[in-house]
DNA sequence: TCATTCCTTGACGTGAACGTAAACGGGAGA
DNA sequence: TCTCCCGTTTACGTTCACGTCAAGGAATGA
């Protein structure tokens, strides 16, 4: 079962333009097999490619994702290599959790803004909109501490 | 105590460049008083960076960036727009928590490798390497079940 | 007074990540 | 055979978020 891809299903599953996959090609980020001209991807490629939508969405560079995905497949390489590979995992891994904090605090921002918001229509509420809001759930005030 | 402060100090105090700041200002971002030519930046400027800072850390566009803030900034008005805002910032919430569940599943991912790598140097230890590696601690592989 | 330092306003440059034609090939169906 | 439709390469264009001069003003210390 190892189903093939052409470049218009992975763009319609992925949400993705053409441009931008032969662009990871041209990056190095991918290297779809050829038959002819043209590109077919496999089932590797398709999960390198969720990769490295994903690294995008956390917000990696193309350059910083190459090289996650090269140290990643780079298992047969000396000891040397991988330890260099951990090392760059471990901080990756830092980076990571940090933007969790970041979007743990700003997220309780926005909570925060959506209560207050919350309170001013409740008590302001002249029948304007006699439509009850949706009780916020999950919503309370919880000093983002640290 | 409403302390000010120059762009310089702003600059060393939050790793960015003066170049950065005033673009920033160039984008509506920030608007510091004025002595003379030069920018004096209060308190609440410096609130409004470390906001924007944030929000840079997390992917957000200057645009985007400036949005939240003008429906921050905007209390006074009426209830429709709070409405609105309302809408806005738990989209946002929306946003990042789907990125916080990216950022989880890399992080699984990157601990994986991190396992896997422990284990091959621990398996191939030809002494190549006396020194202990330091025991990995919560790097336990934990399946990215959704 | 002079040099240094910090600040200012332009304004052009840059790197990343694609977008957007333009021009061509090849197979499939009418 | 003709026309779509999908795919290809080449190559210039664009947006964002600043970087990098250039040229000048104001204050400060020697």
């Amino acid at each position: 079962m190892t189903r093939t891809f052409t470049i218009r299903q992975l763009t319609k599953e992925l949400s993705v333009t053409s441009r931008t996959l032969r662009h990871y090609e041209d990056e190095g980020l991918l290297s779809p097999e050829r038959r002819g001209q043209a590109r077919i991807y496999h089932g590797r490629d398709r999960a390198r490619l969720t990769l490295i939508l994903r690294g995008r969405r956390v917000g990696f560079s193309l350059a910083e994702i190459r090289e996650i995905l090269d140290l990643y497949n780079a298992e047969d390489q000396g000891a040397a290599q991988l330890e260099y590979s951990r090392k760059k995992f471990v901080e990756r891994i830092a980076i990571l959790e940090k933007q969790k904090k970041d979007i743990d605090e700003s997220v309780a921002e926005l909570k925060l803004a959506v209560t207050r918001a919350d309170n001013w229509l409740d008590e302001h509420k002249q029948l304007t909109h006699p439509q009850p809001r949706p009780k916020m759930s999950g919503y309370s005030v919880m000093p983002a501490g640290e």
